[in-house]
DNA sequence: ACAACGCTTCGACTACCATCGAACCGTGAT
DNA sequence: ATCACGGTTCGATGGTAGTCGAAGCGTTGT
């Protein structure tokens, strides 16, 4: 009857649309107040309030305070990777939704995935990564050559730095809009953070689409042109 | 403020503690009566119908009927994929269950995931794979090498047939209870099928445990064993 | 000190939905 | 034909959880 761990709990959090709201938006991977919250998802404050104290209370949330702010961010990755999951289904299953529009054309693009680079630039960078044999998959894990550390370095990405890092530096995350895989973990998010710092995209700041810029695109085709 | 695809509808599904107890049990890869099911999820059987309508509606769970049965099934692998997502952060956030006791070791050894083989057996299996060259990840999938296509034919598994099918040979599955992958796909499912007519492990018929004997658990670790 | 601000708590209202008993509908067996 | 069986539909009931306005609390700035 009750085996294992307890679905339904976790489930039902995520099973109501304002919170529902609310965790997507914080898969942008920034941390957001509360009022910031009630607004993405449509609902007035005390609401808001009750749904984030339910969300921290059940491990999907943590809260910092900070002066008179309270900061809510994603508990980790591996709720990140689930609400991903969860996307995925969505979007297979429910073709019921409004068809593809601009917007979802560019979340298809690229778009944020907690704090890594995800949809189709983020695949096709994490193939390339692969392919060109700069990240290898020994025994366990995933892990930079290398001639990939060199390629990071390139792009002043210290990867010596992020070994020492307690959070795993490499993950493959699966993807929901195309089925494959793209670069996670703090190398993921470096890479995501070159991009923006260089000026190559900028983040929508009402949706986790990333759009670049022409010139940034160029860049990005360059880096994977060989 | 609606972006993307509805996770909430979807995760409203398994929000149901009921619900979540039938999806549990068709994780254990087998099609399920609706009476089987209510008695899994500890409902009256129009409940459990009212609940099986909701999960085929919602894409969720396929259902085939034969005969005056009808047969439940999970719509898919990417909707298992989601449920061990969820089991994953439930697994994580949750301490407040009872403490792991002997039946929970079984299926941290092993158990089934929709139909392939998890757990720490599941994992041991995959690296053993990876680290032996017998499965490589190329551009953008896991496909076994000619050594690998030997030591599956070994075992009387023909990876030329099993590539024939539509469906993905090779996936690494993200395992909830070690935090690792395992091996997926028709390949995984033909695996673990191997396992189970040999005798080596038989399924429990009350959870999603795999029970290996003690000449299986022998056999399986001088596969491993080099 | 006082006021503005961000947020939480309280209380009351509402709506939805899970639940079950009983009746109903097919299919398969006698 | 008739009965047993698996499953669904219907109707009524009850509980639970989302919702918001108003009031309360702590922090920051003037």
């Amino acid at each position: 009857m009750k085996e294992g761990p307890d679905l339904s709990r976790v489930a039902a959090l995520v099973g109501d649309p304002a919170r529902a709201n609310m965790l997507s938006a914080l898969m942008g991977g920034t941390a957001l107040t509360a009022s910031e919250l009630a607004l993405e998802a449509g609902v007035s404050l005390p609401t808001a309030s009750s749904h984030l104290a339910k969300l921290c209370d059940g491990g999907l949330v943590r809260v910092a305070a900070q002066g008179r702010h309270r900061y809510f961010a994603l508990a980790g990755t591996q709720v990140a990777l689930m609400i991903e999951a969860i996307s995925g289904v969505a979007e297979a299953v429910g073709p019921q939704r409004t068809r593809p529009g601009p917007r979802d054309r560019a979340m298809r693009e690229a778009r944020v995935c907690y704090d890594h680079l995800a949809g189709e630039r983020g695949v096709a960078l994490f193939d390339h990564l692969v392919a060109r044999g700069l990240l290898v998959e020994d025994a366990e894990r995933l892990t930079p050559s290398d001639a990939g550390r060199r390629w990071f370095e390139a792009l002043d990405i210290d990867v010596g730095a992020l070994k020492q890092a307690r959070r795993p530096m490499c993950r493959a995350c699966l993807d929901w809009s195309v089925r494959r895989s793209h670069l996670s973990g703090s190398l993921g998010a470096a890479m995501l953070d070159t991009i923006t710092t260089r000026g190559w995209a900028r983040r929508d700041k009402h949706s986790r689409a990333v759009v670049f810029t022409p010139t940034g695109r160029r860049a990005f085709d360059k880096l994977l042109a060989d």
